[in-house]
DNA sequence: AACTATATGTGATATATTTCACAACATGGA
DNA sequence: TCCATGTTGTGAAATATATCACATATAGTT
């Protein structure tokens, strides 16, 4: 079996947090700390870091709190799925190009195999160290390259469309950047990035303090 | 009194959404809907949509549903604060560029009035319809064009440091791209963007379904 | 004018998530 | 060796969020 307890959703979203932060932590030679360390730097509390961790049953020690290592690979162990994650990016615009530059410096695990666009000028060039095919190139690239996550940075207009292609090339989980709701079905992860949206947000919770 | 009981972050967000999708409705020569249709645009319950109407104290006709215009001018009423909201990007890299553009069709009401570098070769141009200002001019152009609201596109590196600028120079809100947490304090709302996490997170639960 | 069918508005309930509070426990020092 | 200290691990309580279930309302139909 995989996963014995469903982990909660809010608790791997602070666990690729603790991740990171556990990463640069070791590279400065921190070998051990405790909790409420752990909480100031994710700005969160000490309880909410030993129940995180209590959920991917990592235990520590009361005087000396935890090992760094072993805390890092315990959550890659929990984050780091049995499968690689090859990416997809469909639309390289000026959004889309951002990300592909981003993740040029290979993110740990993370790789933006290939781009797609319908645009001539862009198909058959190499994008922010990333080459870009067409469309028309889309199913058949995705399986020869086993690629299982897609991100969609096209206009909100094609972005129902590119997830139906996506879906129907078997990729698992997909990144919308366009600000619409995307129509998947089970089995299928999305996560959607609205700029626009978190702007909004936040002039309103900026607002009353 | 500017509001009466605190709307739930969540209700907040989906809002947002609503006001979109019913602007979209509007545009299209919808007049009226109901719940339930509401809902599978926003691909949530009826239930849902009329809980969230409910917390802005907008009510519909049972046979007749909701008023597209109405409701619009009232999720508006809740979402628009007092204020102007006029935002300052600080960071002209890809993602800021990226973002710069896709702000240039002036998304209603938000508007990125300055945006910010210390790249001498960005400096003092117009960037994707934006004017680029060094840092050192940062304290003097917030003030001058009333901006209350940031968003951080620079390397991790430094972005404790561009919010620290940002809370002195009196900004309410910033959107966060770099992947740190930034401490900020109370009174300052700060949301975070962070594409690396999301895809990792994004990983983890493509693999189950 | 009364009836019917279909939505709304919302108290009550269920679920998810966070926080509290404290017993159990290791470690360094007396 | 035993104690004092400060941390872990976690049941229980609190809070936040979503869903259920149904009484109430209203427009069209007869």
């Amino acid at each position: 079996m995989k996963k014995t307890t469903p982990i909660p959703a809010r608790t791997i979203e602070r666990m690729v947090l603790y991740k990171r932060l556990l990463i640069d932590l070791k590279s400065k030679g921190v070998h051990t700390l405790f909790s409420h360390q752990l909480a100031a730097l994710a700005h969160n509390t000490s309880t909410q870091v030993r129940r995180d961790l209590m959920e991917i049953g990592h235990s520590g020690s009361p005087r000396k709190g935890y090992d760094v290592t072993e805390l890092i690979s315990n959550i890659s162990g929990i984050l780091d799925g049995s499968k690689e994650r090859i990416i997809a990016l469909v639309g390289v615009g000026n959004l889309g190009r951002a990300i592909l530059s981003y993740f040029t410096y290979s993110h740990p695990g993370l790789t933006i195999a290939a781009a797609f666009d319908t645009d001539e000028n862009k198909v058959d060039r190499v994008i922010s160290g990333c080459r870009c095919f067409h469309m028309s190139q889309f199913e058949s690239k995705i399986s020869e390259m086993n690629i299982n996550l897609g991100i969609i940075t096209v206009p909100a207009a094609q972005a129902q469309y590119v997830a139906d292609r996506m879906v129907a090339a078997e990729i698992r989980g997909i990144l919308n950047f366009a600000p619409v709701p995307l129509k998947v079905p089970g089995g299928v992860f999305v996560d959607r990035i609205d700029i626009a949206s978190s702007l909004e947000k936040l002039a309103y919770f900026a607002d009353l303090s």
